[in-house]
DNA sequence: AAGTAATTGCAAAAGATTTGCATTTAGAGT
DNA sequence: ACTCTAAATGCAAATCTTTTGCAATTACTT
């Protein structure tokens, strides 16, 4: 039998182990899907991606609790009332949520580096920013013409 | 007796029916509290800033949904696990919280209209952008000294 | 002053997140 | 390859957050 390495898998792998995490069958899973959805999840859709063998919410909440501590994913709030998780290994980028159908279009960059030095600048109480958030929220095109 | 007019309760009233919004006791009591805390509020801080006379907490929930769809307040996500809510009467503004202790700073400007055309301008599927969210988080100077 | 739709409180349901504990397992060390 | 241990998981229960149905109340129109 022949063992074919799976790049990505090796990738996955990699990036728990520099962040001290074990690499684990549920871990590499719950990363596949949100490397190929490409979007904010909540955690009841990831957990419905995965297909198969089902992980436990507690498992899936668990992870991204250290997988945010670790900077693997980040938490992303679109106004539902649950959170939303993406990978944060892409490089800075927001989005736009479309307020009447939920639909997510990514903005790929981000220009905001000068507004949060600014924002440090004046600020009395903060001496180091370490994050931010950003969402657009519109009507997209398709909502728009239902009118 | 003399009735004494209250210049910030008139307001209250008038913004109210502006909105087509009954104005009741328990929503101007809603409103001085958010006008007096000029932060963004949970609901529960919300409920017991109002002291004395208990409303309850589906009131509470139905009030910031209308308000919210009428403009009077704001949504805030704070990355918590509920939901935040401020005036909306207040220019356009921003805010930095502390990872570790929650103290919010404001950041009373917004510079992110350039930002917000671009995105727009880019995007294949949105023909308009009604909103944005902007928060900053990182370490306040008392929990930076406490290392 | 009366009439009515909007608003509220209460209780219950639904949804989201966290926790405790027993069991399993990845990976370090041999 | 085998052993050992801390870390990770599943399951059940608890907790926290938000929504809903319904009957009673109330602000405002006429
Ligand atoms: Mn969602
Ligand atoms: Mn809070
Ligand atoms: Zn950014
Ligand atoms: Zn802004």
């Amino acid at each position: 039998m022949i063992l074919i390495k799976d790049k990505q898998i090796d990738y996955f792998v990699t990036l728990l182990h520099k962040a001290s995490l074990k690499a684990t069958p549920t871990r590499i899973a719950v990363l596949k899907v949100l490397e190929k959805e490409h979007k904010p999840l909540s955690i009841a859709i990831l957990q419905k991606r995965i297909g198969e063998q089902k992980i436990d919410t507690a498992t899936v909440y668990r992870m991204m609790q250290s997988f945010q501590e670790k900077g693997i994913v980040r938490r992303v709030d679109l106004r539902h009332t649950h959170a939303h998780y993406e990978l944060a290994t892409r490089a800075d980028h927001h989005h736009i949520t479309c307020e009447r159908c939920g639909k997510i279009e990514d903005i790929p960059w981000c220009d905001l580096a000068p507004i949060v030095k600014k924002a440090l600048c004046q600020s009395v109480t903060f001496t180091q920013i370490t994050d931010h958030t950003f969402e657009l929220f519109g009507i997209c095109r398709s909502c728009a013409d239902e009118e």
